[in-house]
DNA sequence: CCCTGATTCGC
DNA sequence: GCGAATCAGG
């Protein structure tokens, strides 16, 4: 597949509605998403902040020095494996990882961490019930970075278990379970009449 | 693990 | 010019 002024229009068009880039090369077909991210790069397009917005380091600061432009030359040649130095690490995986607390749920209710006096969204909490049936009911030593750690059940019974399912970028829990979790910091919204 | 874009460099 | 491999971040 070549660059054809149709699919370069695509292209075009689809980044500048914030399409991603695996979602254009699937559109067009027959290029990768690094065929589409090069060739946005190319023809110079490119910045969108799309989760990884980062800090450029604009060393293009030209003061007023019409001349001398030091070229250090950088690093062209990246090792292959990063793992130059590893130290031969002893697991430290001592962490807890999971915010589990000392306190007593009772059976029969989900009601994890905080619910405090909080009112989660009924959408959130319908939305957590129903993947409670999809969950996974992984065990505590199932629990991997990428588990929802949210416990479910009855810590003191069997009837106890993890969510299990996939989560995000980074979070703990699943979708369902961040929704619930983490409040918008701005749930005491008191229906006012 | 999934995802995202950014960059490099042989082709 | 192209894009796979790689990098870097969520």
């Amino acid at each position: 597949m070549s660059w054809t002024d149709e699919r370069v229009e695509t292209l075009k068009k689809m980044w500048g509605e914030g399409q991603s880039a695996s979602q254009i090369a699937k559109e067009l077909g027959g290029v990768t998403r690094n065929a589409v991210i090069g060739k946005v790069h190319r023809l110079g397009l490119s910045n969108r902040s799309a989760g990884a917005p980062a800090a450029k380091p604009e060393a293009k600061a030209k003061p007023a020095t019409p001349a001398a432009p030091p070229k250090p030359e950088a690093k062209p040649r990246p090792s292959p494996k990063t793992e130059a130095a590893r130290p031969v690490s002893t697991e430290p995986e001592t962490r807890p990882a999971v915010p589990l607390r000392k306190q007593i749920i009772p059976a029969g209710q989900p009601l994890p961490p905080q619910p405090s006096a909080n009112e989660i969204s009924p959408e959130a909490l319908a939305k957590v019930n129903e993947v409670e049936k999809k969950s996974k009911k992984i065990s505590l030593m199932e629990l991997t970075e990428r588990t929802c750690k949210w416990p479910v059940g009855d810590p003191a019974t069997e009837d106890f278990w993890f969510c299990g399912l996939p989560v995000q970028a980074g979070k703990p829990y699943c979708e369902a379970h961040v929704g619930v979790a983490f409040q918008p910091m701005s749930s005491r919204r008191d229906r006012k009449r």
